[in-house]
DNA sequence: CCCATTACCTACTCTGGAGTAAGGCTACGA
DNA sequence: TCGTAGCCTTACTCCAGAGTAGGTAATGGG
């Protein structure tokens, strides 16, 4: 921007710490989500906020805490996303497809976030995995939840209810798995994504075989 | 132990290059498993191999080197575990349920294994990423194949066919994420995880919410 | 107008850990 | 017996990158 001369280290304009603070957040997110935890370093990301290093220290400290704090806002802005995306009331396949359109409409409008969580959620190592195990599991529970309401509202069979955590686990792999596999497919939209996994965790292969499809209701939203 | 001389850098025995490589990448993958990529050092790795650092640059080449190996290895054997495991001829159902039953076998007697697989897997970073994503294709690619025999075999649907990739890619996803959860809740066993697996895969959560059960064909090995 | 406060910077220190140089053993063939 | 090939080690070098010490400049209340 602005800069006549490129931007050589001209002392940063005077802001707000609450401000400079989501800058470098933002800025964070996309470093890590570019290079992973470990291969970003703190002098990239004060580059690429715009700002010297000690400033990230004294606003958000050490490069593990500034991480725990990428996740736990990103996951939160992903969770409010999913969550708002579904309306109580509404039949179980429907509510499980709002939640599906929701995930992926998400991820396809925040790559870096979507890259940050998950890219990093599985590897173990440092401390923040707390911050990480501490996510999955509400995402986890969430789907789980949806789930057994599901069932209890319709009497739910034996082998559903027995496992719901697990199934739930499973269900939660799936999407983020499909997820990563839309990133290297881009050529279908959210939207069709959904539709897949939805077939594939409602009617499951056996009825998708003999040609049987799940469409969305068609007057929602 | 062995504390009268406690063991203080006792030369190793000499032995043929053959057997030190195979001790070596024994050693890497229970430190790769253990700590991930980054914070495992070389040090530890030849420690645990009971060997001098050098030994490890000249026989496996270079950190990434050595790491890529590991994945390949590991990759190799489990993707020769569940090809294994599945028998043609057999309804399709059938050949689900075995390849996934020797996934899950394989999970739960090489964990080390499974680790380093899947822990560091999604991770981005080193350029032993084009190994990892070779590998992940390669097992996506194969459960597609079977998704796919089964479908021809039986006039597919079109839903399931034109999204071939793409469901193979969250079945895939689905059991990661599943097996990651068993670790943390080992008191099932492996086939019956790969049962859960097999019911929301084959019934979907349509049928298992009306009380349907998939159960295993009664004499198949 | 002045001083306290808060934003901001340059220019270091220091350590973990990858990778290597250079040289000792040991076995086996001649 | 010696020599040579190939195991094996100690003891470094070297650097990226986390974290900090100490100082400058804008702002705003008195």
């Amino acid at each position: 921007m602005s800069p006549a001369k490129g931007e050589p280290s001209v002392r940063a304009k005077r802001l707000p710490r609450e401000v400079r603070e989501r800058q470098i957040l933002d800025a964070a997110v996309t470093v890590f989500s570019r290079n992973g935890y470990h291969d970003a370093s703190m002098d990239e990301i004060s580059e690429v906020a715009g700002i010297s290093k000690p400033m990230i220290y004294a606003y958000l400290g050490a490069k593990e805490d500034l991480f725990a704090t990428c996740i736990h806002r990103e996951a939160t802005r992903m969770l409010e996303a999913v969550v708002g995306g579904i309306k109580a009331g509404l039949p179980p396949d429907v509510q499980l497809w709002h939640g599906l359109r929701s995930f992926f409409g998400f991820v396809g409008e925040h790559r870096e976030s979507w890259r940050v969580l998950h890219r990093q959620s599985i590897t173990q190592g440092g401390p923040f995995t707390a911050e990480l195990n501490a996510m999955r599991q509400r995402a986890i529970s969430l789907v789980a939840a949806v789930l057994m309401r599901t069932g209890s509202d319709e009497g739910i069979g034996e082998a559903a209810s027995a496992s719901g955590e697990a199934l739930a686990a499973a269900l939660v792999g799936a999407g983020e798995s499909l997820a990563d596999w839309w990133l290297d497919h881009p050529e279908d939209s959210a939207d069709i994504i959904a539709v897949r996994l939805m077939n594939l965790v409602w009617l499951g292969f056996g009825n998708l075989v003999d040609g049987q499809v799940w469409k969305p209701p068609p007057r929602v939203s």
